[in-house]
DNA sequence: CTCTGGCTTTGATCTGCGTCAACTTGGCGG
DNA sequence: CCGCCAAGTTGACGCAGATCAAAGCCAGAG
C-alpha cells in the first residue's frame, strides 16, 4: 500500500502543536517529505509497523479501525496543521487514507523523537499531542454512547467549524457516508437530521457539503 | 469534594507503567500519599483544577463525563496499577469516583514530571501512558460506535478478565448501572444480554458479580 | 428474626434509528 | 449540451434496544 505518489518536495518546520492549545514552549520539530495523495488513497494500514508520523499539510486524513464483517468506524479526522500515526511502539492501531486530495509530510518516528536537539521537550510535545487526541476521544465516547442522532450530527459540525475555523459555514471535506461512520450512524440518517435542522432553521445547506450554522447559539443549547 | 478519609499511609513506588505492555526500561516514579476512598466517593471532579496524578492500588475508579440533563458516559475503569488524573494541562476533562472501596495513592503532578531524577524517561512513560490510554479509547468508540448489545458486553468481559486476570472469572467490581454507562446502554439490556449468554452457555453467572467464561472461544467469535 | 432499601432480573410495550428501495441531484467526460 | 454514474435525499417499514412497570433478592439495621 501506500504507493509512491505524483509530487515530492521536501519540507521542514517547527511548528506549535495541538492547535489552540499549545504554547509557546511547546515545539515538535517535524522534518520530512511532502507526498500529495488523490482521494481515497491510503497512507498506512492498520496492523502495519510504525516507523512514520504524519502531519496533514492540505486536505483531510481519516483514521479507522475496520470488523472482519466490513464495519466502520472512523476514531477521528486528522485536518490541515494536525499529527496522526502516533502510536505506543509497534503498530498502527488504526488505518489512515486521504479523505480528499491531500499534501501530507511524512517523518520518521525517530527523527522527531530522538534525534531530536531537546529530546525533553520533544517528548513534552508529544505528551501534549497524545493528550489533545485523549480528551477528543473522551468527547467522542460520550457522543457515540449517550447521545442521539441530532445531537451527534450537530456535535459534529460545531466541532468541524472550531477546528476549520471558516466563520459561520463549514466546508464539509468528507462524504456522508465517512460522517456516518464518524458518528455511528447510516447516510440515511445523518442526510435526514440534516434536512431536519435545516427545517428548524438552525442551518443552511448551501450545497452538500457547504453548512452555514444560521443559529450557532441555537445549535450548541441542543447538546450542551 | 475530594475529602480527607479515613486511613492514610506514605507510599513510594517505581514500578512499570500501562500494564502488560510496558518494557523494563519504561518506569514512572511515583511518590505520594495512599489513601482510602469508600464507594461512590469522588476522587475529583471534572473543572478541578489537575494539580495530581493517581494511581488505584486497590479497589476500581469510573471516570466520566456528565451532560447537563445527568446522561453519564464512563470513559474508563482505573483497575489496580492503573493511573489516572492524567491531563494536558489545566483542568480535568472527567471526574472519577470510587466504584468500590479503594487504596489510591495521589501524586503531585510536579512531583512526578519535573523533579525527576531522569525527565527524559519521565516524559516518555507519560507517553506511553497516555498512548495506550488513547488505544483503549479507539477500541471502546469502535465498540460504541459499531457493536450491538451483546457484541459490546461480551468485549467487556473479555478485557475485564484480560485486565484482571482471574482465570476464567471474571469479579467485576461495578454495578450494572457502571457496566451500562460503560457500554452506552441501559441496566435492563446490560441484564437481559447477560442472561442470554448464560442460556447459551457461553457464560455462568455465580452470583451477580462473579461471572465465570466457559467458552472464552466462542466469546471470542462473537466480536472478532 | 423481620423490616427496609437498593440492586438485579424479567416482562410488556414503545420508539429511534436501521434497512430496503426508489428517486433526485450534481459533477464530469465526451 | 447531453448522458452517465456516484453521491445524496426521501419514503415505507421493521427491529434492537429504550422505557415503563413489577416482582425477586440480598445485605444491613433494628
Amino acid at each position: 500500500m501506500t504507493a509512491l505518489n505524483s509530487r515530492v518536495s521536501v519540507y521542514h518546520s517547527v511548528e506549535a502543536v495541538a492547535g489552540k492549545v499549545s504554547s509557546g514552549s511547546d515545539l515538535l520539530e517535524f522534518t520530512g517529505i511532502v507526498k500529495t495523495y488523490p482521494r481515497g488513497q491510503e497512507v498506512f494500514g492498520q496492523g502495519e509497523h510504525a516507523d512514520y508520523v504524519y502531519k496533514v499539510v492540505r486536505g483531510a486524513v481519516r483514521c479507522f479501525k475496520t470488523l472482519s464483517d466490513g464495519r466502520r468506524q472512523i476514531c477521528d479526522f486528522a485536518l490541515p496543521g494536525d499529527v496522526f500515526g502516533l502510536e505506543l511502539g509497534g503498530d498502527y492501531g488504526v488505518s489512515a487514507e486521504a479523505v480528499a486530495d491531500c499534501a501530507i509530510v511524512a517523518a520518521r518516528r525517530s527523527t522527531v523523537l530522538e534525534n531530536s536537539a531537546d529530546p525533553v521537550a520533544a517528548a513534552k510535545a508529544m505528551v501534549r499531542l497524545a493528550m489533545a487526541d485523549l480528551e477528543r476521544s473522551r468527547d467522542h465516547i460520550l457522543t457515540l454512547g449517550r447521545r442521539g442522532a441530532a445531537e451527534r450530527v450537530v456535535v459534529f459540525l460545531l466541532e468541524l467549524n472550531d477546528r476549520l475555523d471558516g466563520g459561520d459555514t463549514v466546508e464539509l471535506p468528507m462524504s456522508r457516508q465517512d460522517m456516518a461512520d464518524y458518528l455511528g450512524l447510516t447516510i440515511e440518517t445523518v442526510s435526514r437530521t440534516l434536512t431536519h435542522l435545516e427545517a428548524e432553521g438552525l442551518i443552511a445547506l448551501k450545497c452538500c457539503r457547504s453548512i452555514k450554522l444560521c443559529d450557532p447559539r441555537g445549535l450548541r443549547r441542543l447538546c450542551d
